[in-house]
DNA sequence: CGTGGCGTTGAGGTCTTTCAACGAGAGTGG
DNA sequence: CCACTCTCGTTGAAAGACCTCAACGCCACG
């Protein structure tokens, strides 16, 4: 796992300059970091509880775009305004950097950009699994490739329960289905056996095989 | 645009080392290039023609992730392989660069890497607007958002014909949508007056605004 | 104990897919 | 030069997956 690696290589060779622009921030649920279009003017790293990513269209349809959980960043726009919007999902704490400071960082530090192209091409591929998932897979499909990848990135290990911060409707606008939808999909998945619902924020996978295999690759 | 700059740097700053490890190539139209999980050793820049990049399911469903066109480069994947497969959708010219050679090349030139992190932003916006499109939009808004932005990337003026260099399956499999829904959607829109179609492998945009309206955003 | 948000379930509707037929055009071979 | 064939695209009819609308239950909160 890379995911400290930008804070490490900032802790350890700019360690002045970050004491000198960081700031720290928190957030409550559901209130919003920026908005899609907003000037992009702070890159920020999270550091506790989970964001969402958006896009919207003008009647109000919405597409999430990811999950963050902590270790991820976000707002390296190299326009001059954000291109999604971020919101809490739960309560979340973040670090705050101005851009122009991490832009000069940059020059400084080579490892770093490095690094940010590493994770940039890591989210790509990631993306394109989603537009797989959203071209091309059943709803059943979408929800479990889902849990399974979901789990994972979480760490948590097999049989455990896994905590689903988001509710159904946003795991609705990020599988391009709807609340009720996920719901059944839930629904099936656990008639099925792969899955536990032990409640309604809470899963289990149960068969890591199958689920993979429901998931369609 | 600064689709030219990787070029631009590499044969100001690196000529020697450039010509030392170029090599051109050719493939006719629907040859592949490389496979999903194919050992990625090489990175390409497109010089001419159209490139297909997908993505399958065991079964077979297929989604294309992009279309590239000359300028775009394609291949630098921090995993030992390629997440995506490649294939010619019309003939096409190539530049192929050893993989290691590429990645010492980065580290001599730095701004090759704020060059590639630059455009790895912009890869990573477009796949966002797409997974918006993907989840989102209905069959009609997808081949309009389509249809706009590929006549801006191609540069072609309002009023002219724009080329299609890729089938309605291929639009299909770009849209998540069946190739007979995409030819539904042609008719509708050129019904609508939208666009019109000389032939079955070009359009025209009729009414720029209009179109852009019926993308949904 | 009411109220409101969230999730589940059912019934009916809709958009897209599936299946099928048909036409146009390119390339082939008689 | 003219069938012949194959691919690609279009169109229609029927089927299906998901959506919409609605009712209901649960739980946290005031």
């Amino acid at each position: 796992m890379r995911r400290a690696a930008v804070c490490g290589a900032l802790e350890v060779n700019e360690l002045q300059s970050l004491e000198a622009m960081v700031r720290r921030a928190r957030l409550a649920a559901g209130q919003v970091l920026f908005e899609e279009g907003g000037p992009a003017d702070e890159v920020f790293t999270l550091t506790e509880g989970v964001l969402r990513l958006y896009k919207l269209l003008r009647d109000g349809r919405r597409q999430i775009t990811g999950f963050l959980i902590p270790g991820d960043y976000l707002g390296l726009a190299f326009a001059g305004t954000y291109a999604y919007g971020a919101e809490a999902v739960t309560d979340v704490a973040l670090c705050r950097f101005p851009r122009r400071a991490f832009l000069r960082l940059l020059d400084e530090v080579p490892a770093l950009e490095r690094e940010l192209l590493s994770r940039a091409g890591n989210e790509l591929a990631l993306a394109q699994e989603q537009m797989l998932l959203l071209g091309r897979k059943t709803a059943r499909e979408r929800l479990a490739s889902f849990l399974v990848g979901f789990a994972e990135r979480r760490g948590v290990e097999a049989g455990r329960p896994v905590a689903l911060p988001m509710s159904r409707a946003d795991l609705g606008d990020y599988l391009g289905l709807t609340m009720e939808t996920v719901s059944r999909a839930f629904t099936n998945l656990c008639d099925a056996g792969l899955i536990a619902l032990p409640d309604k924020r809470h899963y289990v996978v149960r068969h890591h095989e199958r689920l993979l295999e429901a998931a369609g690759a």
